[in-house]
DNA sequence: CCTACTTACTGACCAATGGTTAGTTTTTGG
DNA sequence: CCAAAAACTAACCATTGGTCAGTAAGTAGG
């Protein structure tokens, strides 16, 4: 049957529409400030059409954000392709993050959004669960990271790979969207650049993780 | 003047009823899914009266904030007097900021919402301003703690106070609030504790700002 | 006690929201 | 050509933040 592929093919397309428009209206006024309906008007759709492809504003946000953690993610691997030895690809890694951030705020500010906000997803949702896999996947690339970090001696033995991990992730991730709330009342009033409290974090960190070579 | 005076007292005693009602709104549904109405109701007001006496939801929102962080800072003021030496107060600091998480989730969260939501408001705002005071007040002292530190060869020289100070409240916050996101997800798929990882947290920050004793 | 004024308060309203439903139009398969 | 199915929508619902005209209860001066 050509045709019911046909329609799937379709009925896809049109998903990725919305998602198109839901990108554009969320990005620009963030998920409390958006409309069904605004996202409807921008894919040319009645909003009840929406609903027939997303069954909640939330899960169309979920939708947005599941493709960002994409973007994320290869923003991830480019940066760290270019670099070699294990110390320098944490760095990259550090790095790529922040990138993501300077280049993509509106995506990083939804994903951070969505892990901060309990949404109440059904956890046996088809995405749901390719976007757990899909994290599941990237932690254990980072915690074989850490373990050879560990394995060349760069790397305190005491350190817990997965540990090490989740907290750069929380640390770094509250760190930046903090940052980008305060840059501007910090720049004014406590002449304080992001750039130097990155570098101190760096600092901060590489220094706690690092192994002390008897010096 | 005495009548004058007692309407004024009539007044702030009316705001201070309606923060406590607004406090039990707000921190049972958060500031999106609470409504003025419902805080109206619970302060048997009209919502018209409520207008009356903060200007908007996010003002009031903002004062029962306000009320949060001054718990707070009593509560790390707490912790931290019964410590001595430089060093453990640091600790005191973080352990007291963890603490008032775990007693106090919803104060911790609707100061992290806060924090995190670039509200508009208006920064000649009295209350704006006399947080403002209050924030740098404590921001000082712990800068003093850390030139403490560092006078007494237990801090890296190196250290910037004033960015290690607000690394550390932009880091932890985000630790935390993250954490009481995917806390229950992280206990199940990882067997992993909210308490390793603040250990290791501890772990790599101590090792990255204490000065290495030539060792 | 009476009148003019201020203050505290409220019901009714507005436009916009997320979500539903009953029904219409278009496409498909026989 | 026709019936079933799929895509789509207008109209509706309850609730939201916020406003406004108007009421009721003091207060001050005479």
């Amino acid at each position: 049957m050509g045709i019911s592929e046909r329609r799937e093919r379709e009925r896809e397309r049109r998903k990725k529409e919305i998602i198109d428009a839901a990108e554009k209206i969320f990005f620009k006024n963030g998920f409390e400030n958006s409309s069904v309906e605004k996202v409807a008007k921008k894919a040319e759709l009645s909003k009840a059409t929406l609903y027939l492809y997303f069954k909640s504003k939330e899960e169309l946000y979920f939708a947005v954000c599941q493709r960002a953690e994409g973007k994320l993610y290869e923003e991830v691997d480019k940066t760290i392709a270019k670099v070699d030895g294990t110390f320098d690809k944490i760095k990259a890694f550090l790095n790529a993050f922040v990138e993501f951030q300077k280049k993509y705020p509106d995506h990083f500010d939804a994903l951070f959004y969505l892990q901060t906000h309990p949404f109440s997803f059904d956890p046996n949702h088809e995405l749901v669960i390719e976007n757990r896999r899909r994290d599941q996947k990237y932690l254990n690339h980072w915690i074989e990271l850490i373990e050879q970090g560990k394995k060349e001696g760069l790397i305190r033995e005491s350190l817990n790979p997965i540990h090490t991990v989740l907290l750069i992730w929380m640390q770094l991730s509250g760190f930046l969207k903090i940052m980008s709330v305060v840059q501007p009342h910090l720049e004014k009033d406590l002449t304080c650049s992001k750039d130097e409290l990155l570098e101190e974090y760096y600092n901060i960190l590489f220094n706690g993780i690092r192994k002390n070579k008897n010096r």
